[in-house]
DNA sequence: AGCACGCCGACT
DNA sequence: GTCGGCGTGCTC
């Protein structure tokens, strides 16, 4: 027999197909060493076949298997061949996805626990020894017949010597088991989980027909508890579960709370467990011990077969989608293997995705709706405050006049307050303090983006440049800023205004350590009052109870981003950051602070009319031509060399123009320009962005594919984009 | 990735 | 004369 092997070196040269003589043990998906060149070199069998093209005197044999078990199933294979295909990704790199790195640096070892079984009666045995050897008798006391200890507890308590000389003369019997670690304990839970009438209907519809399913439930709707008991069913009839959710959502709280449900029936795969947790925990899976799978986004590839339910929380996240290394998009995945396994597929948010709420309407996707929340609370009330108003009538601090009213009063009753404020990324816009006019790009209907080195605005999708703004063109006044107020200067203000009140802040400074964000979380939450400070990271999935006073200090930082997505991404947050107050008895108010009262976004939010924003963003989409009626495609260029970089970029730009001409009505725009960021580590970058229509748009990908592998080149590293989530 | 082959400069 | 620089090519 041949086997096709893939070697496990990431090099593009050498990622492909290699065929060896197999021996009669090798089975798909096993890990091999093989010969390879000069040396022995570790690579994953793909499949088997009887003949090979190569000759017979290049053939070379497999060394040896390197584990006892298949660590690649069948429909991992297919999926590598599905990702190679639709990502332009290298075999390997999919293979390295689908194993833990702790296999292949191979430096893991299983956990063994050496035990003692007691074998022959210890009273009798300590009859028969000196009356003097204490430890001995204590121990033998200590033992039953027939009963298992663990060896390391009993020498701790007994001394070393005393349980070696049990052993030594039969009393004790050492058995090593091997054993997987369990990263943490848990509670079992033994209430009854009763479905509300709306939790029951989505539950049922999931379970009776495998489809793909968009739940959309508001913030507080019990959605976790439909997983749960959809999960539950699935397992009684003998099926796994996938259940996904943002890295930043798995908690302490959100992993006790399974473990209380499913116990050992659920793995959990994240980026904080050790090295060894994280290994046996895969172990767990692909020897099916664990029925379920609890993961962020590469627990997609966890090694579960049978799966009978695959569940996506917050599906909007955009942590979803790889942006490095082995680019991919956990939705495709997800699609693929519930495809494979027959099985339905649910996506859930509050704010769904607009491209996955239109799938929804298009009946490409299944909609369930949670319309209410779970206790009937109603959604906090959200106040919108025209801070151009609060400029004229002489407030010219960062916080309105409401905001502060509402903040006494929230402190006075010691509650908890939680200030969001939007800093995304260093560029900035900029705008007229006067009348908030923001300037745009003539073309593309997005913000354009304040350089301040070269002192431009430019547009991050065309590429296209304007002056500066000296005067608003709107209002003829001076009086531009550009830049955004950070977490640090809402600190100090507060500080200012209350120093006994505890304030924290949370941003990517004060959570670079390990654990701080915790930390700070369970500081806020056991403080009484307290305001918290911070970005994004504060708005998603906490659950206060005493929080009855969410600020948005200034809401259209993100609004204003560079980004066809950056309304989307503004309703999104806002309506995630309302959702954190109000959730127990106290009512909440949530106070957003804007320059732009009037922008339609905003208007949507303050009523949570989802349904409706959606169907202005997807208007506008459809006006503008940008996604979901179109796709987005870069091709990225990098190098050490301008002029290299530049050359390729231009023979590609030559060949993708002649594609254009070929599919002359599927592209909507196309050009090629230096890279926003032009150079990162010392390596020029530039690009060619392109906007497609869906119709023809999997045979241009392949044809960009194409292209790219026709200009290769060792000195540039150049990878295609599809729909990417920042055009930096 | 690694290792060999191969073709040009400064050294015992 | 040769030792060694790293550019190019190959590995079933």
């Amino acid at each position: 027999m041949i086997a096709e092997v893939i070697v496990d070196i990431t090099n593009c040269t050498v990622d492909k197909v290699f065929d060896y003589i197999a021996l009669d043990t090798t089975k798909v998906g096993q890990r091999v060493m093989v010969p390879f060149g000069k040396r022995n070199i570790q690579g994953f069998v793909i499949a088997l076949k009887q003949y090979s093209d190569v000759s017979d005197d290049k053939l070379k044999k497999i060394l040896y298997a390197v584990d006892e078990y298949q660590v690649i199933l069948p429909e991992h294979i297919e999926l590598m061949h599905f990702m190679v295909k639709k990502y332009h990704l290298r075999f390997v790199d999919c293979l390295r996805l689908f194993v833990p790195s702790e296999l292949r640096s191979n430096d893991v070892k299983p956990l063994i626990k050496t035990y003692v079984n007691v074998s022959k009666n210890p009273e009798e045995y300590s009859k028969s020894v000196r009356k003097n050897a204490k430890n001995i008798i204590a121990l033998c006391d200590y033992l039953e017949v027939n009963k298992r200890y663990l060896k390391n507890a009993l020498t701790k308590e007994f001394s070393q010597s005393a349980v070696n000389k049990l052993i030594d003369d039969g009393v004790l019997e050492v058995v090593e088991i091997q054993q997987h670690r369990i990263p943490d304990s848990y509670k079992t839970d033994e209430n009854k989980h009763i479905l509300t009438p709306m939790q029951k209907r989505a539950t049922d519809a999931i379970l009776k027909k495998n489809d793909t399913y968009l739940l959309f439930g508001v913030t507080g709707s019990g959605k976790t508890e439909v997983y749960m008991s959809v999960i539950e069913k699935m397992v009684a009839t003998g099926r796994n579960a996938i259940m996904l959710v943002p890295e930043i959502s798995l908690t302490p709280q959100v992993l006790a709370h399974f473990r209380a449900r499913f116990g050992d029936n659920v793995a959990i795969l994240h980026s904080g467990l050790s090295a060894g947790e994280r290994f046996d925990e895969w172990r767990r899976v692909l020897f099916g011990e664990a029925k379920i799978v609890l993961g962020a986004r590469s627990a997609i590839f966890a090694p579960i077969q049978n799966v009978g339910i695959i569940i996506i929380d917050e599906e909007h996240e955009t942590s979803y989608i790889s942006e490095s290394n082995p680019r991919y998009n956990t939705f495709d995945i997800a699609k693929f293997r519930s495809v494979y396994n027959k099985c339905s597929l649910v996506l859930a948010s509050a704010t769904p995705d607009i491209d996955s709420y239109q799938k929804a309407i298009n009946g490409e996707y299944k909609l369930l709706n949670l319309p209410t929340r779970i206790n009937d609370k109603p959604m906090p009330k959200i106040q919108i405050v025209d801070m151009l108003s609060e400029i004229r009538n002489g407030n010219t601090g960062m916080f309105s006049n409401v905001l502060l009213f509402e903040l006494d009063k929230c402190i006075k009753e010691k509650h908890q307050a939680m200030f969001f404020i939007n800093r995304r990324g260093y560029s900035s816009f900029m705008r007229c303090t006067n009348c908030g006019y923001i300037p745009k790009c003539s073309d593309c209907d997005v913000t354009l983006v304040y350089h301040k080195k070269e002192n431009k605005l430019k547009c991050h999708y065309c590429g296209k440049r304007f002056k500066a703004l000296t005067i608003c063109p709107n209002c003829k006044s001076t009086t531009i800023r550009n830049g955004a107020i950070g977490t640090e200067q809402v600190v100090s203000k507060l500080h200012e205004l209350y120093p006994e009140v505890p304030i924290f802040q949370m941003d990517n400074d004060t959570t670079r350590t390990k654990n701080a964000y915790q930390k700070i979380l369970f500081q806020f939450r056991t403080s009484k009052p307290a305001i918290l400070v911070g970005t994004q990271m504060i708005a998603k999935g906490h659950d206060f109870s005493d929080v009855t006073l969410v600020g948005i200090i200034d809401a259209d930082q993100s609004l204003y981003h560079s980004d066809y997505k950056s309304t989307e991404k503004t309703f999104e947050l806002i309506t995630q950051m309302a959702g954190r107050a109000g959730r127990d008895k106290a009512e909440g108010k949530v106070i957003l602070q804007t320059y732009a009262p009037k922008h339609y976004a905003y208007r949507y939010i303050a009523n949570y009319d989802y349904k409706s924003f959606f169907d202005k963003e997807l208007s506008i989409r459809k006006n503008t031509m940008f996604p979901p009626f179109t796709t987005i495609l870069r091709l990225l260029f990098s190098s050490q060399s301008e002029e290299i970089v530049r050359e390729i970029t231009k023979l590609c730009y030559t060949d993708i123009k002649r594609l254009r001409d070929e599919y002359i009505d599927d592209f909507v725009y196309l050009d090629a320009m230096k890279s926003p960021i032009a150079k990162i580590k010392n390596k020029i970058r530039y690009q060619i962005l392109m906007r497609i229509k869906h119709k023809n748009e999997d045979e241009i990908i392949q044809k960009l594919y194409e292209i790219c592998d026709r200009h290769e080149n060792a000195k540039v590293s150049m990878f295609v984009e599809i729909n990417p989530q920042n055009l930096n």
